[in-house]
RNA sequence: AGCCUCAUAGUGUAAUGGUAACACCCCGGAUUUUGAUUCCGUUAUUCUAGGUUCGAGCCCUAGUGAGGCUACCA
């Protein structure tokens, strides 16, 4: 069971991890993945959601566990519909926590008395200054902060103040209370950073009792410590923010001692993996919800079709340093298609077909051919898929007139029906603009699971479906991603979403087979490229419908790379 | 401008101070009842300049480039 994908070598973060284990400064593992819920969640917190749960697992044997934990401290952007997205996505990956499920929402209380432990010791104090006054007297990156009239407040008028602001006693914006570190630092976190502030905002949890919600900085590492977590694992733009986190452990009457160590977040390719131009797109109606194939979304993915034992070995592949890159995306379609190899028994599809009259069918009726379900894994088996004198294959395997590397059919020429027959075409006709709207073909008896004869040039097997028996279904085409404008224009950049008119809906001929498929199942429909149907949602039609379906690569050969 | 962080093939990552490697991508070939898979092969890498050292991708200094920081967001 050795996974060559698992490299032996430690990342940065477990050697720290190794470290605080064998020098006995811990005697386990607690992480967490502390999503705020204003959205759903992508690709990039897949990253994080594999590296936290993953080093849970990976040290299993020491009770080891990582702590699914909501940072809801901002009412204002966030929602339930975001908490059971990111329940449902975190699952979905492949990981489980347990019973440790928590809220920041819950430590409000704590939050609130560690703020009065810094106010006693002269640590906090409260301002009345604008943002805008307070923007102005921070000072900027090389002239030093100047202090408000809060700083020189008493203990007791600070606490008075307190009090009074979370009594609600002030609008939104009439004060905040800060901490009292240092105006003339270089780090800017640390010029007296706000730790709480005045929202008269319904929280999705907490309803209307609180009027003061602590701020990020402050709010964190509490939680950490009160949850016992040995490391926390947080992207890169917190860096700055380490010693104020580090700060507050040391100044709050805390629990524990965590570490935080931050690594470099992901970034892919032709992917916008911004939040805000994700909500973007779904509130301005670009895309069909957050679940939308085209999105980066874990949601997304999976109605793309990607497997997640995919999206857990990209993200192992992938590795895990502090350099800000760019990963190719054509890493994350590598273990897609690498996974769906593997995994997928095949089906046969025709997306665009044209029927084939097979004039000596008589000859030898077949009634049904066996086909295999994977062409390297014979414990899959083999099918029984019906086939009679007319059957659908791909336009695009006829030709007219076939250049020289083209191997499949055309007047005169042979070509196999995959798990059948080699068929040879005797005629052709066309329709009034000139297509090509039917095909005239003979089989060559004895030739169903036999060589080609002496004499017959048959290169290639040809998806078909049989046209009696054969089934109608709904499915959509996903190419690869486009890159269009970007809608803010204010950037000048781009946004590599797919392009709204990329989105095909192909109503296509498959065999029964597939459509009687369990639901939830994947399989990769032989030249046609990858599928994956999850037919969940499948709505008992008289027509069976792939709602759920992706093309990871193009009929033949490879993408045009680079 | 100040502070913090980072820099290895096209991309992402490896390499107790001791022969720079793996995967993806690309290209070529073989096999193939998927123009897939599989197999074989080709190209290509330590940002620059100094220093320490017998020896530097690794340590030191400076420079360059990239990212982050001046929310009552997280």
């Amino acid at each position: 069971m050795s996974d060559p994908k698992e490299s032996p070598k430690l990342d940065f973060i477990r050697e720290i991890i190794a470290e605080d284990l064998s020098s006995g400064k811990h005697s386990t593992t607690i992480t967490r993945f502390p999503p705020e819920p204003n959205g759903y969640l992508h690709i990039g917190h897949a990253k994080s959601i594999c590296l936290n749960f993953g080093l849970a697992l990976e040290h299993a044997g020491l009770a080891a566990k990582c702590h699914l934990r909501f940072d809801d401290t901002n009412p204002e952007k966030e929602e339930t519909e975001y908490v059971e997205s990111i329940k449902e996505d975190v699952k979905w990956l492949g990981f489980d926590w347990g019973t440790d499920l928590y809220f920041a929402s819950d430590y409000f209380q704590f939050f609130y008395d560690c703020a009065v432990h810094l106010i006693k010791s002269g640590k906090a104090y409260m301002d009345r200054d604008s943002a805008e006054e307070m923007r102005a007297k921070r000072g900027n990156l090389t002239t030093a902060g100047t202090p408000s009239a809060g700083r020189d407040l008493t203990v007791e008028e600070n606490l008075d103040l307190f009090a009074r602001m979370k009594a609600g006693e002030f609008k939104e914006g009439e004060c905040v209370l800060r901490a009292r570190i240092d105006l003339a630092s270089s780090n800017m976190n640390m010029r007296d950073p706000v730790l709480y502030r005045i929202m008269h905002a319904h929280h999705h949890r907490t309803g209307d009792a609180w009027c003061i919600y602590p701020m990020y900085d402050f709010a964190h590492p509490l939680e950490d410590a009160l949850e016992h977590i040995t490391h926390s694992l947080c992207t890169l733009e917190f860096e700055n923010h380490r010693p104020l986190y580090d700060w507050f452990i040391e100044n709050c009457p805390v629990p524990s001692k965590p570490r935080q160590i931050e690594f470099a977040r992901l970034n892919l390719t032709y992917t916008v993996m911004s939040k805000r131009k994700l909500l973007q797109l779904v509130q301005e109606g670009l895309v069909s919800g957050w679940d939308d194939p085209r999105l980066p979304t874990i949601s997304g993915l999976r109605r793309r079709g990607y497997p997640a034992p995919a999206i857990r070995d990209f993200c192992k592949r992938i590795g895990l340093t502090k350099f800000n890159g760019t990963t190719d995306v054509a890493l994350l379609e590598f273990e897609v298609r690498d996974f769906l190899n593997r995994e997928s028994p095949r089906r046969m599809a025709v997306l665009d077909p044209v029927k084939v009259v097979i004039e000596n069918w008589s000859a030898e009726p077949l009634g049904s051919a066996e086909v295999p379900n994977h062409p390297q894994n014979p414990e899959m088996g083999e099918r029984a898929v019906p086939i009679g004198a007319e059957v659908w294959i791909e336009r695009e395997d006829f030709m007219e007139d076939p250049p020289k590397k083209f191997y499949r059919l055309g007047p005169g020429r042979h070509v196999r029906l995959r798990g059948g027959h080699i068929i040879r075409c005797t005629s052709f006709e066309k329709d009034g603009e000139g297509n090509i709207s039917l095909i005239r073909a003979e089989i060559l008896p004895g030739t169903v699971g036999k060589d080609a004869p002496e004499g017959v040039e048959c290169r290639a097997a040809i998806h078909w479906v049989d046209v009696a028996t054969g089934v109608d279904a709904e499915v959509r085409l996903y190419d690869r991603l486009f890159t269009v404008e970007d809608p803010d224009g204010a950037e000048g950049g781009f946004l590599s979403v797919m392009n709204p008119d990329s989105l095909k809906i192909i109503t296509a001929k498959v065999e029964p087979a597939a459509a009687n498929a369990d639901a939830g199942f994947a399989c990769q429909f032989e030249r046609v490229g990858y599928f994956v149907a999850d037919i969940k949602d499948h709505q008992p039609a008289s027509k069976p419908v792939f709602n759920r379906s992706v093309a990871l690569k193009d009929s033949w050969g490879k993408q045009s790379g680079r």
